[in-house]
DNA sequence: GACAACATACCGACCAGTTGGTATGTGAAC
DNA sequence: GTTCACATACCAACTGGTCGGTATGTTGTC
Protein backbone atom coordinates (compact mmCIF):
# COMPACT_ATOMS: atom_id res chain seq x y z
CA UNK A 1 0.00 0.00 0.00
CA UNK A 2 1.92 3.56 -1.13
CA UNK A 3 1.06 6.32 0.39
CA UNK A 4 -0.22 7.62 -2.46
CA UNK A 5 -0.05 11.13 -2.47
CA UNK A 6 -2.16 12.10 0.53
CA UNK A 7 -0.09 15.04 1.16
CA UNK A 8 -0.36 16.61 -2.28
CA UNK A 9 -4.25 16.34 -1.33
CA UNK A 10 -4.18 17.92 1.73
CA UNK A 11 -1.69 20.97 0.32
CA UNK A 12 -4.33 21.95 -2.09
CA UNK A 13 -6.93 21.45 0.18
CA UNK A 14 -5.13 23.79 2.98
CA UNK A 15 -4.65 26.09 -0.25
CA UNK A 16 -8.40 26.37 -0.98
CA UNK A 17 -8.94 27.31 2.45
CA UNK A 18 -6.10 29.63 3.00
CA UNK A 19 -6.56 31.89 -0.62
CA UNK A 20 -10.02 32.02 -0.35
CA UNK A 21 -9.68 33.81 2.85
CA UNK A 22 -6.44 35.32 2.87
CA UNK A 23 -6.14 35.84 -0.91
CA UNK A 24 -2.53 34.11 -2.92
CA UNK A 25 0.01 36.65 -2.22
CA UNK A 26 -0.75 36.67 0.93
CA UNK A 27 -0.47 32.78 1.53
CA UNK A 28 3.34 31.43 2.06
CA UNK A 29 4.77 28.28 1.46
CA UNK A 30 5.35 27.46 5.46
CA UNK A 31 1.72 28.19 6.28
CA UNK A 32 0.39 26.05 3.95
CA UNK A 33 2.54 23.41 5.10
CA UNK A 34 1.85 24.09 8.64
CA UNK A 35 -2.05 23.73 7.41
CA UNK A 36 -1.74 20.29 5.59
CA UNK A 37 0.63 19.46 8.55
CA UNK A 38 3.58 18.28 6.04
CA UNK A 39 6.91 19.59 5.52
CA UNK A 40 8.22 22.20 2.94
CA UNK A 41 10.20 19.06 0.90
CA UNK A 42 7.00 17.01 0.50
CA UNK A 43 5.62 20.29 -1.43
CA UNK A 44 8.39 21.02 -3.60
CA UNK A 45 8.40 17.10 -4.10
CA UNK A 46 4.67 17.78 -5.29
CA UNK A 47 4.82 21.08 -7.04
CA UNK A 48 7.64 22.85 -8.68
CA UNK A 49 7.13 26.48 -7.12
CA UNK A 50 4.45 28.34 -5.45
CA UNK A 51 2.63 29.57 -8.87
CA UNK A 52 2.34 25.51 -9.65
CA UNK A 53 0.63 24.99 -6.53
CA UNK A 54 -2.32 27.59 -7.39
CA UNK A 55 -2.35 26.37 -11.22
CA UNK A 56 -3.25 23.00 -9.51
CA UNK A 57 -5.84 24.64 -7.10
CA UNK A 58 -7.78 26.08 -9.78
CA UNK A 59 -7.71 23.27 -11.84
CA UNK A 60 -8.80 21.29 -8.39
CA UNK A 61 -11.15 24.22 -8.01
CA UNK A 62 -12.79 23.11 -11.67
CA UNK A 63 -13.08 19.37 -11.05
CA UNK A 64 -14.82 20.08 -7.73
CA UNK A 65 -16.61 22.72 -8.54
CA UNK A 66 -17.96 20.76 -12.09
CA UNK A 67 -18.68 17.49 -10.31
CA UNK A 68 -20.99 19.72 -7.65
CA UNK A 69 -22.63 21.45 -10.36
CA UNK A 70 -23.24 18.04 -12.66
CA UNK A 71 -25.32 16.52 -10.00
CA UNK A 72 -27.12 19.37 -8.80
CA UNK A 73 -30.71 19.24 -9.23
CA UNK A 74 -31.80 21.97 -11.18
CA UNK A 75 -31.20 19.82 -14.41
CA UNK A 76 -34.03 17.87 -13.71
CA UNK A 77 -36.13 20.29 -15.30
CA UNK A 78 -37.33 19.78 -19.00
CA UNK A 79 -38.09 23.32 -19.42
CA UNK A 80 -34.50 24.93 -20.55
CA UNK A 81 -35.31 28.61 -18.51
CA UNK A 82 -36.57 26.56 -15.41
CA UNK A 83 -33.06 24.99 -15.69
CA UNK A 84 -31.63 28.72 -16.25
CA UNK A 85 -33.30 30.16 -13.39
CA UNK A 86 -32.53 26.35 -10.95
CA UNK A 87 -29.38 26.86 -11.39
CA UNK A 88 -29.72 30.35 -10.09
CA UNK A 89 -31.57 29.10 -7.00
CA UNK A 90 -29.01 26.35 -6.23
CA UNK A 91 -26.10 29.60 -6.75
CA UNK A 92 -28.40 30.86 -3.99
CA UNK A 93 -28.54 28.28 -1.56
CA UNK A 94 -24.90 27.77 -1.29
CA UNK A 95 -24.64 31.32 0.25
CA UNK A 96 -24.33 29.58 3.44
CA UNK A 97 -21.83 29.21 6.10
CA UNK A 98 -19.04 32.39 6.47
CA UNK A 99 -17.65 34.10 3.64
CA UNK A 100 -14.47 32.31 2.87
CA UNK A 101 -16.67 29.23 2.31
CA UNK A 102 -18.97 30.26 -0.05
CA UNK A 103 -16.73 32.86 -2.43
CA UNK A 104 -14.71 31.75 -5.54
CA UNK A 105 -11.10 30.41 -5.39
CA UNK A 106 -10.46 31.51 -8.96
CA UNK A 107 -12.44 34.92 -8.69
CA UNK A 108 -9.80 35.63 -6.21
CA UNK A 109 -6.54 34.35 -7.21
CA UNK A 110 -7.48 36.05 -11.09
CA UNK A 111 -7.27 39.83 -8.87
CA UNK A 112 -3.88 39.44 -7.82
CA UNK A 113 -2.06 37.30 -10.56
CA UNK A 114 -3.83 38.39 -14.18
CA UNK A 115 -1.05 40.96 -15.06
CA UNK A 116 2.05 38.86 -13.17
CA UNK A 117 1.59 35.19 -13.92
CA UNK A 118 -0.23 34.39 -16.76
CA UNK A 119 -0.76 30.29 -16.61
CA UNK A 120 -2.57 31.43 -13.38
CA UNK A 121 -4.45 33.84 -14.93
CA UNK A 122 -5.61 31.15 -18.15
CA UNK A 123 -6.10 28.91 -15.32
CA UNK A 124 -8.59 30.43 -13.61
CA UNK A 125 -10.35 31.49 -16.52
CA UNK A 126 -10.58 28.46 -17.69
CA UNK A 127 -12.18 27.67 -14.31
CA UNK A 128 -14.93 30.67 -14.97
CA UNK A 129 -15.33 30.25 -18.78
CA UNK A 130 -15.76 26.57 -18.57
CA UNK A 131 -18.51 27.13 -16.06
CA UNK A 132 -20.46 29.80 -17.85
CA UNK A 133 -19.91 27.11 -20.80
CA UNK A 134 -22.10 24.64 -19.16
CA UNK A 135 -25.11 27.26 -18.93
CA UNK A 136 -24.55 28.42 -22.44
CA UNK A 137 -26.34 25.57 -23.85
CA UNK A 138 -29.63 25.86 -21.44
CA UNK A 139 -29.88 29.53 -22.47
CA UNK A 140 -29.50 29.03 -26.16
CA UNK A 141 -32.33 26.45 -25.80
CA UNK A 142 -34.43 28.83 -23.91
CA UNK A 143 -33.77 31.39 -26.03
CA UNK A 144 -34.82 29.40 -28.85
CA UNK A 145 -37.72 28.48 -27.25
CA UNK A 146 -39.08 31.85 -26.19
CA UNK A 147 -37.74 33.90 -29.22
CA UNK A 148 -35.50 36.05 -27.41
CA UNK A 149 -33.10 37.86 -29.87
CA UNK A 150 -30.43 40.35 -29.88
CA UNK A 151 -28.95 38.75 -26.63
CA UNK A 152 -26.20 35.98 -27.39
CA UNK A 153 -26.31 33.32 -25.19
CA UNK A 154 -22.72 33.36 -24.58
CA UNK A 155 -22.78 36.66 -23.00
CA UNK A 156 -25.36 36.12 -20.58
CA UNK A 157 -23.70 33.04 -19.42
CA UNK A 158 -20.64 35.17 -18.72
CA UNK A 159 -23.00 37.79 -17.13
CA UNK A 160 -24.06 35.69 -14.75
CA UNK A 161 -20.83 34.73 -13.54
CA UNK A 162 -20.19 38.47 -13.58
CA UNK A 163 -22.55 39.26 -11.33
CA UNK A 164 -22.00 35.96 -8.68
CA UNK A 165 -17.87 37.50 -9.16
CA UNK A 166 -19.25 40.84 -8.02
CA UNK A 167 -21.56 39.83 -5.81
CA UNK A 168 -19.07 37.55 -3.59
CA UNK A 169 -16.75 41.52 -3.37
CA UNK A 170 -20.11 42.82 -1.85
CA UNK A 171 -20.33 40.40 0.01
CA UNK A 172 -16.47 40.56 1.47
CA UNK A 173 -17.19 44.08 1.89
CA UNK A 174 -20.02 44.04 3.79
CA UNK A 175 -19.25 40.91 5.59
CA UNK A 176 -22.21 38.55 4.52
CA UNK A 177 -24.10 36.68 2.75
CA UNK A 178 -27.33 39.11 2.04
CA UNK A 179 -25.92 41.34 -0.58
CA UNK A 180 -24.98 38.12 -2.55
CA UNK A 181 -28.17 36.88 -2.43
CA UNK A 182 -29.88 40.12 -3.14
CA UNK A 183 -27.79 40.57 -6.57
CA UNK A 184 -28.65 37.04 -7.28
CA UNK A 185 -32.54 38.35 -7.13
CA UNK A 186 -31.87 41.02 -9.39
CA UNK A 187 -29.97 38.68 -11.88
CA UNK A 188 -33.24 36.10 -11.40
CA UNK A 189 -35.39 39.27 -12.40
CA UNK A 190 -33.38 39.96 -15.31
CA UNK A 191 -33.65 36.96 -17.17
CA UNK A 192 -37.28 36.47 -16.22
CA UNK A 193 -37.84 39.78 -18.30
CA UNK A 194 -35.99 39.00 -20.94
CA UNK A 195 -38.02 35.46 -21.30
CA UNK A 196 -41.02 37.16 -20.79
CA UNK A 197 -43.66 36.20 -22.91
CA UNK A 198 -43.39 38.76 -25.97
CA UNK A 199 -45.48 41.72 -25.74
CA UNK A 200 -45.87 44.83 -27.98
CA UNK A 201 -43.33 47.05 -26.19
CA UNK A 202 -43.86 51.07 -26.05
CA UNK A 203 -47.35 51.01 -24.61
CA UNK A 204 -48.44 53.77 -22.30
CA UNK A 205 -47.95 53.66 -19.47
CA UNK A 206 -50.59 53.41 -16.39
CA UNK B 1 4.65 75.45 1.70
CA UNK B 2 7.31 74.19 -1.65
CA UNK B 3 6.83 70.46 -1.20
CA UNK B 4 4.08 69.79 1.13
CA UNK B 5 3.36 66.50 1.41
CA UNK B 6 4.79 65.35 -2.71
CA UNK B 7 6.34 62.51 -1.25
CA UNK B 8 2.84 61.28 0.66
CA UNK B 9 1.00 62.10 -2.85
CA UNK B 10 3.46 60.35 -4.52
CA UNK B 11 3.64 57.59 -2.46
CA UNK B 12 -0.37 56.72 -2.94
CA UNK B 13 -0.17 57.35 -6.38
CA UNK B 14 2.32 54.70 -6.97
CA UNK B 15 -0.11 52.51 -4.67
CA UNK B 16 -3.21 52.69 -7.07
CA UNK B 17 -0.85 51.80 -9.74
CA UNK B 18 0.74 48.79 -8.22
CA UNK B 19 -1.64 47.48 -6.05
CA UNK B 20 -4.40 47.34 -9.11
CA UNK B 21 -1.57 45.82 -11.00
CA UNK B 22 -0.80 42.92 -8.64
CA UNK B 23 -2.83 43.14 -5.63
CA UNK B 24 -2.20 44.58 -2.34
CA UNK B 25 -0.13 41.94 -0.50
CA UNK B 26 2.09 41.66 -3.55
CA UNK B 27 2.95 44.93 -3.23
CA UNK B 28 5.96 45.99 -0.88
CA UNK B 29 6.51 49.02 0.70
CA UNK B 30 10.28 48.76 -0.90
CA UNK B 31 8.63 48.91 -3.77
CA UNK B 32 6.67 51.68 -3.43
CA UNK B 33 9.04 53.95 -2.31
CA UNK B 34 11.60 52.73 -5.70
CA UNK B 35 8.15 53.71 -7.63
CA UNK B 36 7.74 57.17 -5.95
CA UNK B 37 10.98 57.57 -6.08
CA UNK B 38 11.00 58.22 -2.15
CA UNK B 39 13.03 56.27 0.38
CA UNK B 40 11.70 54.17 3.14
CA UNK B 41 12.03 56.74 5.84
CA UNK B 42 9.70 59.07 3.78
CA UNK B 43 7.10 55.93 3.48
CA UNK B 44 7.21 55.72 6.87
CA UNK B 45 7.36 59.74 8.12
CA UNK B 46 3.62 59.85 6.51
CA UNK B 47 2.32 56.49 6.98
CA UNK B 48 2.14 54.45 10.36
CA UNK B 49 2.21 50.55 8.19
CA UNK B 50 1.36 49.06 5.01
CA UNK B 51 -1.87 49.06 6.23
CA UNK B 52 -2.17 52.59 6.97
CA UNK B 53 -1.44 53.92 3.31
CA UNK B 54 -3.79 50.96 2.38
CA UNK B 55 -6.74 52.72 4.01
CA UNK B 56 -5.03 55.95 3.16
CA UNK B 57 -5.04 54.82 -0.79
CA UNK B 58 -8.73 53.63 -0.35
CA UNK B 59 -9.89 57.09 0.96
CA UNK B 60 -8.01 58.70 -1.55
CA UNK B 61 -9.38 56.77 -4.34
CA UNK B 62 -13.35 57.78 -2.53
CA UNK B 63 -12.36 60.95 -3.12
CA UNK B 64 -10.85 60.95 -6.85
CA UNK B 65 -14.07 58.85 -7.92
CA UNK B 66 -15.97 60.94 -5.97
CA UNK B 67 -15.20 63.89 -7.97
CA UNK B 68 -15.06 62.24 -11.72
CA UNK B 69 -18.52 61.04 -10.78
CA UNK B 70 -19.59 64.53 -9.70
CA UNK B 71 -18.41 65.79 -12.64
CA UNK B 72 -19.48 63.57 -15.37
CA UNK B 73 -22.02 64.94 -17.69
CA UNK B 74 -25.08 62.56 -17.01
CA UNK B 75 -26.52 64.30 -13.96
CA UNK B 76 -27.40 66.93 -16.74
CA UNK B 77 -30.52 64.45 -17.89
CA UNK B 78 -33.72 65.62 -16.27
CA UNK B 79 -35.21 62.33 -16.28
CA UNK B 80 -34.18 60.40 -13.42
CA UNK B 81 -34.16 57.13 -15.38
CA UNK B 82 -32.06 59.11 -17.95
CA UNK B 83 -29.19 59.62 -15.34
CA UNK B 84 -29.34 55.87 -14.33
CA UNK B 85 -28.81 55.19 -17.92
CA UNK B 86 -26.20 57.68 -18.28
CA UNK B 87 -24.19 56.63 -15.46
CA UNK B 88 -23.99 53.09 -16.96
CA UNK B 89 -23.18 54.16 -20.37
CA UNK B 90 -20.67 56.70 -18.73
CA UNK B 91 -19.02 53.58 -16.93
CA UNK B 92 -19.44 51.82 -20.15
CA UNK B 93 -17.07 54.62 -21.55
CA UNK B 94 -14.41 54.53 -18.83
CA UNK B 95 -13.47 50.85 -20.07
CA UNK B 96 -10.14 52.64 -22.10
CA UNK B 97 -6.79 51.66 -21.94
CA UNK B 98 -5.13 48.79 -19.74
CA UNK B 99 -7.12 46.67 -17.47
CA UNK B 100 -4.96 47.90 -14.48
CA UNK B 101 -5.91 51.19 -15.97
CA UNK B 102 -9.87 50.85 -15.56
CA UNK B 103 -10.42 48.18 -12.67
CA UNK B 104 -11.41 49.16 -9.03
CA UNK B 105 -8.93 49.32 -6.46
CA UNK B 106 -10.97 49.31 -3.77
CA UNK B 107 -12.29 46.33 -5.11
CA UNK B 108 -9.20 44.71 -5.29
CA UNK B 109 -8.00 45.18 -1.99
CA UNK B 110 -11.07 44.21 -0.07
CA UNK B 111 -10.38 40.26 -1.50
CA UNK B 112 -7.41 39.89 -0.23
CA UNK B 113 -8.01 41.92 2.82
CA UNK B 114 -11.74 41.62 4.38
CA UNK B 115 -10.76 38.49 6.59
CA UNK B 116 -7.45 39.90 7.79
CA UNK B 117 -8.01 43.84 8.38
CA UNK B 118 -10.97 45.15 9.52
CA UNK B 119 -9.83 48.63 8.73
CA UNK B 120 -9.04 47.96 5.37
CA UNK B 121 -12.22 45.99 4.81
CA UNK B 122 -14.46 48.98 6.01
CA UNK B 123 -12.59 51.80 3.77
CA UNK B 124 -12.97 49.60 1.06
CA UNK B 125 -16.98 49.00 1.78
CA UNK B 126 -17.08 52.72 2.54
CA UNK B 127 -15.96 53.81 -0.93
CA UNK B 128 -18.03 51.37 -2.41
CA UNK B 129 -21.21 51.69 -0.61
CA UNK B 130 -20.95 55.48 -1.00
CA UNK B 131 -20.89 55.44 -4.12
CA UNK B 132 -23.64 53.17 -4.83
CA UNK B 133 -25.38 55.27 -2.57
CA UNK B 134 -25.03 58.02 -5.35
CA UNK B 135 -26.96 56.58 -7.45
CA UNK B 136 -29.57 55.49 -5.14
CA UNK B 137 -31.33 58.60 -5.24
CA UNK B 138 -31.55 59.09 -9.03
CA UNK B 139 -32.85 55.35 -8.83
CA UNK B 140 -35.62 56.11 -6.03
CA UNK B 141 -36.75 58.30 -8.02
CA UNK B 142 -37.31 56.74 -11.28
CA UNK B 143 -39.09 54.00 -9.34
CA UNK B 144 -41.60 56.40 -8.19
CA UNK B 145 -41.93 57.84 -11.63
CA UNK B 146 -42.09 54.41 -13.06
CA UNK B 147 -44.58 53.16 -10.91
CA UNK B 148 -41.79 50.58 -10.28
CA UNK B 149 -42.36 48.27 -7.24
CA UNK B 150 -41.16 45.03 -5.83
CA UNK B 151 -37.24 46.35 -5.88
CA UNK B 152 -35.77 48.75 -3.56
CA UNK B 153 -33.68 51.52 -5.02
CA UNK B 154 -30.57 50.75 -2.56
CA UNK B 155 -30.59 47.15 -3.44
CA UNK B 156 -30.53 47.78 -6.89
CA UNK B 157 -27.73 50.54 -6.38
CA UNK B 158 -25.57 48.01 -4.59
CA UNK B 159 -26.68 45.48 -7.99
CA UNK B 160 -25.14 47.98 -10.39
CA UNK B 161 -21.72 47.71 -8.50
CA UNK B 162 -22.08 44.07 -8.53
CA UNK B 163 -22.06 43.95 -11.96
CA UNK B 164 -19.50 46.63 -12.24
CA UNK B 165 -16.80 44.14 -9.63
CA UNK B 166 -17.51 41.28 -11.43
CA UNK B 167 -17.60 42.70 -15.12
CA UNK B 168 -13.48 43.65 -13.79
CA UNK B 169 -12.55 40.42 -12.84
CA UNK B 170 -14.00 38.61 -16.21
CA UNK B 171 -11.81 41.42 -17.49
CA UNK B 172 -9.47 40.67 -15.43
CA UNK B 173 -9.39 36.91 -16.64
CA UNK B 174 -9.97 37.44 -20.13
CA UNK B 175 -7.31 40.15 -20.69
CA UNK B 176 -9.64 42.23 -21.86
CA UNK B 177 -12.31 45.14 -21.58
CA UNK B 178 -14.46 43.50 -24.09
CA UNK B 179 -16.64 41.45 -21.35
CA UNK B 180 -16.66 43.64 -18.76
CA UNK B 181 -18.77 46.30 -21.50
CA UNK B 182 -20.79 43.13 -22.40
CA UNK B 183 -21.97 42.87 -18.95
CA UNK B 184 -22.74 46.66 -18.29
CA UNK B 185 -24.92 46.46 -21.24
CA UNK B 186 -26.72 43.41 -19.72
CA UNK B 187 -27.21 45.72 -16.80
CA UNK B 188 -28.73 48.31 -18.94
CA UNK B 189 -31.17 46.00 -20.50
CA UNK B 190 -31.88 44.83 -17.08
CA UNK B 191 -32.92 48.03 -15.67
CA UNK B 192 -34.92 49.04 -19.21
CA UNK B 193 -36.54 46.21 -19.11
CA UNK B 194 -37.46 47.13 -15.49
CA UNK B 195 -38.41 50.43 -15.94
CA UNK B 196 -40.49 49.76 -19.08
CA UNK B 197 -44.11 50.61 -19.01
CA UNK B 198 -46.04 48.36 -16.88
CA UNK B 199 -47.12 45.23 -18.32
CA UNK B 200 -48.62 42.13 -17.31
CA UNK B 201 -45.72 40.28 -15.37
CA UNK B 202 -45.50 36.68 -14.64
CA UNK B 203 -44.23 34.11 -17.26
CA UNK B 204 -46.12 32.09 -18.73
CA UNK B 205 -45.19 28.75 -19.98
CA UNK B 206 -45.41 27.96 -23.66
C1' DG C 1 16.45 76.77 17.14
C1' DA C 2 12.39 74.21 16.63
C1' DC C 3 10.07 71.52 13.58
C1' DA C 4 8.48 69.28 9.48
C1' DA C 5 10.08 66.69 5.66
C1' DC C 6 12.54 63.73 4.27
C1' DA C 7 17.15 60.33 3.78
C1' DT C 8 20.37 56.48 5.35
C1' DA C 9 21.35 52.46 7.53
C1' DC C 10 19.94 48.78 9.65
C1' DC C 11 17.20 44.86 12.24
C1' DG C 12 14.93 40.43 13.11
C1' DA C 13 11.46 37.76 11.01
C1' DC C 14 10.01 35.54 7.31
C1' DC C 15 10.10 34.38 2.41
C1' DA C 16 10.46 30.86 -1.67
C1' DG C 17 13.25 27.51 -2.87
C1' DT C 18 17.41 23.91 -2.25
C1' DT C 19 20.02 20.22 -0.38
C1' DG C 20 20.81 15.91 1.14
C1' DG C 21 18.87 12.63 3.31
C1' DT C 22 15.56 8.22 4.80
C1' DA C 23 11.94 4.85 4.46
C1' DT C 24 9.49 2.15 1.45
C1' DG C 25 8.09 -0.03 -2.76
C1' DT C 26 9.01 -2.25 -7.57
C1' DG C 27 10.83 -4.82 -11.38
C1' DA C 28 14.03 -7.77 -13.22
C1' DA C 29 18.33 -10.25 -13.40
C1' DC C 30 20.55 -14.35 -11.75
C1' DG D 1 13.96 -16.06 -3.92
C1' DT D 2 17.35 -13.16 -3.06
C1' DT D 3 19.82 -9.28 -4.57
C1' DC D 4 20.36 -5.00 -6.83
C1' DA D 5 19.10 -0.82 -9.39
C1' DC D 6 16.00 2.45 -9.30
C1' DA D 7 11.68 5.10 -8.19
C1' DT D 8 8.38 7.28 -5.09
C1' DA D 9 7.12 9.73 -1.06
C1' DC D 10 8.33 12.19 1.97
C1' DC D 11 11.41 14.94 5.95
C1' DA D 12 14.73 18.32 8.47
C1' DA D 13 17.91 21.75 8.02
C1' DC D 14 19.52 25.35 5.56
C1' DT D 15 20.37 29.51 2.19
C1' DG D 16 20.21 33.93 0.12
C1' DG D 17 17.26 37.30 -0.24
C1' DT D 18 13.15 40.19 0.93
C1' DC D 19 9.79 41.66 4.21
C1' DG D 20 7.65 45.43 7.30
C1' DG D 21 9.33 48.36 10.48
C1' DT D 22 12.75 51.36 13.33
C1' DA D 23 16.49 54.35 14.89
C1' DT D 24 18.99 58.01 13.76
C1' DG D 25 20.62 61.29 10.81
C1' DT D 26 20.33 65.68 7.55
C1' DT D 27 18.25 69.65 5.45
C1' DG D 28 15.40 73.43 4.39
C1' DT D 29 11.78 76.74 6.44
C1' DC D 30 9.71 79.71 9.65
Amino acid sequence: MVREGTARQKLIDAALAAIRTQGFAATSVDELCARAGVTKGAFFHYFASKNDLAVAAADHWSCMTGELFAQAPYHRHKDPLDRVLGYLEFRKSLLKGAVPEFTCLVGTMVQETYETNPDIRAACDASISGHAATLEADIAEAMKEHDVKGVSAASLALHTQAVLQGAFILAKAKGGAGVAAESIDHLRRYIELLFQPKQHKGRVKS
